[in-house]
DNA sequence: CGTGATTATTTTAAGCTTAAAACAACTCGG
DNA sequence: CCGAGTTGTTTTAAGCTTAAAATAATCACG
């Protein structure tokens, strides 16, 4: 079935150095893609139709949602895994909306906390109880057993990259 | 727990009008879009610093890979899933690296037929078998079982998202 | 045939995104 | 206390991405 198993490799040869036997993963990777990407272009066009509003800014204003206090642009950049200067616009965007607020913060003159406005709160609370209900009916197809094996496969998986990436960003 | 529970429900009530009780569903969601940005942008920046090469153009030139005869640019605009205007600017530049080439259906007046060139393939093909290495280093933390289970559980995740996309748009 | 709807692509404007460089403020060891 | 290195943010240039409108060719069907 395998062609690496009919190969006769050392013991210490390394993964990464073996030919192409890992269509399992890549086959694996692909779905992924091609699931999230699915479903997340819905949620972009549904919230673009529906509330006139970008995924990346109800993304920013979710962030801030959970974090009373507010959170510097660091935070928000790391938290959403995108990068400092694209941050800065977003947030200059929902500033310009009234929808989020940004003062210095009181601590350390570098830096920005960035808050919710009472509007931004209230805007972003009645679309997130939408888009709550769009994830459900996306997801109602799985048995609830289903969705708690699936978070922890996925909670393993990152585990595992992150494994990989730290492995390569140390070299 | 759990605030819709303490809440007079009436059986009649829809589950898309029904409070928040999708937490599980939603965080579900949540994890499965970090995981994924994760190994997506580690992929992206791997591809740039070792190759110069950006993801999307590594995409689209392997769905060409795959596609001997080649493929219009509306086939690949779905198949990527992206925009038609998307590809017709990823396409142009990599016309003008020389790795794929773009010349007029025969069949079809309006359509262009776009292939890998030569050199396109050669260089896609060295991509791909590291690219690989990549991805399975990445998920070398499952187990066989466990990559079988996910791929089993992110088709039915597909099959459910398509359901609930097509009810959508045939409203 | 001809015409109205559909399909394939391109164009446009706006916004998103990144990497890299620049800048300012902070930290900490000497 | 001061300078080197670090950290937080912004700026820049390039590329990606979308939605919507425009163009052009095909198709269906009366």
């Amino acid at each position: 079935m395998n062609d690496a198993a009919m190969l006769p490799l050392d013991a210490e040869t390394k993964v990464s150095e073996r030919p192409a036997d890992h269509e399992a993963e890549l086959r694996l990777w692909l779905r992924m893609l091609t699931c999230t990407t699915l479903i997340e272009n819905e949620i972009r066009q549904r919230l673009r139709t529906e509330f006139d509003i970008t995924l990346p800014r109800f993304d920013l204003m979710a962030q801030l949602d959970r974090a009373p206090n507010g959170m510097t642009l660091g935070e928000l950049s790391q938290r959403m895994m995108v990068s400092n200067g694209n941050v800065t616009g977003l947030v200059e965007r929902l500033v310009s909306l009234n929808l989020v607020e940004r003062k210095p913060a009181p601590n350390d003159r570098r830096a920005m906390i960035v808050t919710l406005t009472p509007d931004g709160r209230r805007t972003f609370r009645s679309l997130a109880r939408t888009h709550e209900n769009w994830v459900a009916e996306i997801f109602a197809g799985l048995e609830p057993g289903e969705v708690d094996t699936l978070m922890t496969l996925l909670a393993k998986t990152k585990g595992s990259a992150r494994k990989a990436i730290d492995a390569e960003n140390s070299k």
